[in-house]
RNA sequence: GGGCGCUUAGCUCAGUUGGAAGAGCGUCUGGUUUGCAACCAGAAGGCCGGGGGUUCAAAUCCCCCAGUGUCCA
């Protein structure tokens, strides 16, 4: 069966018939008699431009939006919802996504599983959300943003256990009522379309609201989920209920704004002081584009209404959707050119996407982010360079950190950010000087790249155009612009090119999906209770008793050597996980005894890798490594302390990338917006030993997440997204708090000392931090001192003076190099200026046949020697014994010798006396052989070709 | 995570089918001028990122490593 009919109470009480869309087919409810499209169709124009649909704000931008989000909350609290703070706009909490894009977000998986309560219940938010797929619309549409607050009042319902707060009738009832009694809008004005929703393994009936022809709202009841027997399909997926309950509810903060509003596009509603001060700064006016003021206020209220039900695709033909833009236009009797219509929008679409990027930008660093190439960080820099293109192309001068500053001095306050105002505006300033320096560099790349092309080409390979993009930063139409500026005049940008280029990026996106499955550790194990971990209670404990519950032989060969998989009822042993390695050591029954070679967690199970079985129902003691327990311990400590000295030190963008802890060294990656200086290591560095000494006790507590959520923040996860309900807590005094599941010393100072031995950037924005402690940072230094005293004993002077004597090595070598070449070229000099047996002249031409010492390289130099002066025209032949026999063989070029003789064919004529060959030029060849003792022979064979 | 690119003089960058390492700016010397990025002549300055391989021969072709940039997810 499929959903049946939404039949709610709710809507017969107010009037409402259901109907199916004339154009869409959707059954939707009306109370208007006469209606017979749901309200979001081509058909269905705004109805609220210049007519505000909610009444009573009179205000715009920051101000509109805060009231009208108190309103919202205001109304749900009223009705026994608990408000709720936002979560970060970057989903640190998830390893799928790296933006929240909607409230519901904030409560998966963990939540919407069923694992973990939700904050309160039923609740209300108002969630920050950035979505960056119709990035390419914002600004065009008029009612596209990547950022947008979804507010949302969200039930979770557990019917089996009789816990249902309300479904779907009081949910409609509440949405209703807060549209038509708070916002006073015409339930006239308000259809609820029915249209199922599906995805990610859920489902459920839902209902888009449209008021205006704007969709405001839309209530998910997500009641079902993904199963091969159930009775329900949609979509052609089968659904069965599940125990979980769900109402989902999403409401366009900005577009109720925009609602109250009437402005022609939903940017001017809430970013309306930066649209003015664009305008203004850009010169934008009717008089500059040929209009007066009411037929360019008539072209954008026509242009709003018709962008609302047109439908503005990414990728679809922007020339054809021009003109049928034009043409609609003209139906209402607006009536323009291209170059007008082009004059109005070109520059508005960019002073409105502006502002829109900037919000989202804010958004994202105020979080902590650091821009990057990769991932999360690659997002915001996306966002900042399509910022300053926008503001190049408008020909704006002002610095891409004025830009925020206005925007943070307009649009924010009062919210928590956890980025500086200051440290936001650096960033920036970096992201600008690297977009400068890409156009830089990228003037430097079109010119070498086009050498080639005609100067009255029209356009440039496809190729070269790609390339450009994809490996340069250079958008086509910059490259196109750049071509025209430095000698191809003519060229244009192809039509359709950027579709084309647009599907290249996807197809290979495709490709790249396809690839791709890890191998993990795998072995199928019987149902056994949890094994229960002995390591947290006591780190230092290392010697335990346990029963044997399972011995398995591996499928196949284990890495470390392993045979057997060992679960017992307890364990000290670690197994692998957090970025900390498994613990080592033994295990020893009556009858047997074997090492333990690796530690893994399966499940509940900690699976100890043996190397021999042991029976079932053994009593045997476990003995770990403890050496390499305390040195991992004290790199995943270490760890933890120079993760919060470095939060202190450069600030609160300062996040876990990523973390090892071997026994050799420890790894910790984090983020940053610069490369880090040894200057920057040596304070975290100093600081890290200080919280060794002053910090005493390490603190440790088990949270439920809820509760860790409320207390600690986001911070917390700075290991990744932990997958269970409780969450263990690491409290290194107020330095660093963080969740994590590694063993750690009670005690800091046990650690002794920390050494941060470099950095490296894993990506940019990202940077690693080497690190020992503990053993291995005395063994580390005496690595090093051993490595200076070998050093040292070869140069013979003390350690101290090993740099300046190195210097002192290194350029008499440089000088002495140099003075091999001048001498080498004294003695061919010599050989050849008296009229030794070497020289002779025929006929107005030096003749020197000889053999030398060297390479081809110092051979070069002496041919260069004698024939590269054109008042002396000279033939050269010259012969080595280095490596297999080399011959070599030049005249001055555009003298009597270079007419005269022809350098290859002499080689080709003599190389074999050597057994080899090679080729060249006519006034320059060189080859070799494997037969150095022909050499004589080769010489002698010049002589006879030449003198003959 | 995947694709593509770059690394050559102090700086910014050329370098063709593998065959004699270049330009501009800067530096130094001399001249001319002393008026702000002036002009003329000359010189110095290179492990062509590192390591392997192919070849008679590698800045150039292949593999690995490092650094760096860029696009897509």
């Amino acid at each position: 069966m499929t959903l049946p009919a939404i039949e709610l109470d709710v809507f017969h009480e107010n009037g409402y018939q259901r109907k199916p869309c004339r154009v869409t087919g959707l059954w939707f409810w009306t109370c208007d008699s006469n209606r017979d499209t749901c309200g979001d169709t081509h058909e269905d124009e705004y109805t609220f431009i210049g007519n505000p649909l909610i009444a009573g704000y009179s205000s715009l931008g920051k101000e509109l939006k805060d009231q009208m989000r108190q309103a919202f909350l205001g109304f749900f609290e009223q009705r026994e919802h608990t408000a709720i703070e936002p979560y970060p706009v970057l989903a640190r909490w998830r390893d799928d996504i790296h933006l929240t894009i909607a409230s519901i977000a904030d409560f998966q998986p963990h939540v919407t599983s069923g694992m973990v309560e939700p904050p309160a219940n039923p609740l209300a938010i108002s969630q920050p959300c950035i979505r960056l797929t119709d990035v390419d619309a914002v600004g065009h549409s008029g009612r596209h943003l990547t950022t947008f607050e979804m507010m949302a009042h969200h039930v979770f319902n557990r019917p089996e256990e009789g816990k249902t707060h309300y479904w779907m009738d009081t949910c409609v009832r509440y949405c209703h009522s807060m549209l038509c009694d708070t916002f006073g809008i015409d339930p006239k004005d308000v259809t609820y379309v029915e249209n199922p929703w599906s995805g990610g393994g859920n489902a459920g009936p839902a209902v888009e609201v449209i008021v205006g022809g704007l969709e405001l709202a839309t209530l998910v009841f997500m009641n079902l989920e993904e199963h091969q027997q159930g009775d329900v399909e949609i979509k052609g997926l089968k659904y069965r209920e599940m125990p979980l309950q769900i109402i989902d509810t999403g409401y366009g903060l900005e577009r109720f704004c925009w609602a109250a509003a009437g402005t022609p596009t939903i940017y001017e509603a809430i970013y309306p002081e930066t649209v003015t001060w664009l305008k203004e700064k850009v010169g934008f006016s009717g008089d500059t584009v040929g209009l007066d003021e009411s037929s360019l206020a008539q072209l954008l209220s026509e242009m709003s209404r018709l962008n609302g039900i047109m439908n503005i695709e990414i990728g679809s033909d922007g020339e054809a959707l021009q003109e049928m833009m034009l043409s609609r236009l003209k139906e209402r009797g607006v009536d323009i050119d291209v170059e007008t219509y082009l004059k109005v929008t070109e520059p508005l679409s960019r002073i409105f996407a502006i502002p829109d990027h900037l919000h989202a930008l804010a958004n994202m660093l105020g979080d902590g982010l650091v821009p990057s190439n990769a991932k999360a960080g690659y997002l915001a820099r996306m966002l900042a360079r399509r910022i300053l293109r926008m503001r190049d192309d408008l020909s704006l001068d002002m610095s891409l950190p004025d830009l925020m500053n206005h925007h943070l001095d307009h649009h924010f306050g009062g919210e928590d950010m956890k980025q500086t105002r200051q440290g936001m505006l650096t960033i920036l300033d970096g992201e600008e000087k690297r977009y400068q320096e890409m156009l830089r560099k990228g003037e430097q790349v079109v010119k070498t790249q086009l050498k080639d092309l005609a100067p009255d080409a029209s356009q440039i390979p496809d190729e070269i155009l790609f390339n450009l993009n994809d490996s340069h930063g250079l958008a086509p139409d910059v490259a196109v612009s750049f071509a025209q500026r430095f000698g191809w005049p003519k060229v244009r940008l192809r039509t359709g090119f950027m579709a084309e280029m647009a599907e290249r990026h996807a197809s290979q996106a495709k490709e790249a999906a396809k690839g791709g499955s890890s191998s993990e550790f795998d072995l199928t194990l019987p149902e056994l209770p949890e094994t229960e971990p002995l390591y947290y209670e006591d780190v230092m404990k290392d010697v335990f008793e346990a029963s044997v519950l399972a011995s398995m032989s591996l499928p196949n060969e284990h890495p470390s050597g392993a045979t057997h998989g060992i679960v017992l009822d307890r364990s000290c042993f670690y197994p692998e996980g957090g970025g900390q390695e498994a613990d080592y050591g033994r295990l020893s029954s009556n009858s047997a005894s074997h090492q333990v070679l690796d530690t893994q967690k399966i499940g509940d199970l900690i699976v100890h890798l043996t190397s021999g079985p042991f029976e079932i129902g053994d009593l045997v003691e476990g003995r770990i490594d403890w050496n390499r327990r305390k040195q991992l311990m004290d790199h995943h400590t270490a760890v933890h302390i120079v993760g919060g000295a470095a939060r202190r030190l450069l600030g609160p963008h300062i996040y876990q990338a990523g973390a090892n802890k071997s026994v050799e060294t420890a790894r910790l990656d984090i983020t940053h917006y610069r490369r880090l200086t040894r200057t920057d290591l040596d304070a975290i560095e100093s600081m890290a030993n200080e919280v060794v000494q002053q910090v005493h006790r390490t603190e440790k507590m088990t949270l439920n997440r809820k509760d860790a959520d409320k207390k600690f923040g986001f911070d917390l996860y700075q290991g990744g997204a932990p997958k269970g309900s409780d969450i263990r807590i690491l409290r290194i005094s107020d330095h660093d708090i963080q969740a994590c599941g590694g063993t750690h010393h009670d005690e800091p100072n046990r650690i002794g000392s920390i050494r941060i031995i470099r950095s490296t950037a894993v990506q940019d924005g990202v940077e690693r931090l080497h690190i020992v402690a503990g053993q291995a940072a005395i063994d580390y230094s005496r690595d090093q001192e051993q490595c200076l005293r070998e050093t040292a004993d070869t140069f013979g002077v003390a350690t101290q003076d090993l740099p300046k004597t190195a210097e002192r090595f290194f350029s008499e070598w440089k000088e002495q190099r140099k003075r091999i070449e001048q001498l080498e070229a004294e003695i061919v000099r010599l050989r050849t200026s008296g009229g030794g047996q070497d020289t002779k002249e025929i006929d107005g031409v030096r003749i020197v046949i000889m053999e030398v010492d060297g390479d081809l390289k110092q051979m070069t130099k002496m041919l260069k020697e004698l024939t590269l002066d054109g008042s002396n025209p000279t033939l050269a032949v010259l012969g080595s014994r280095d490596g297999g026999g080399k011959l070599m063989v030049a005249c001055t070029e555009n003298s009597v010798a270079a007419q005269r003789y022809n350098a290859g064919e002499v080689l080709k004529h003599i190389a074999p006396h050597i057994r080899g060959g090679g080729g060249g030029r006519p006034t320059f060849a060189q080859g070799g052989g494997s037969y150095p003792e022909g050499l004589d022979a080769a010489l002698e064979a010049a002589k006879q070709l030449i003198e003959s």
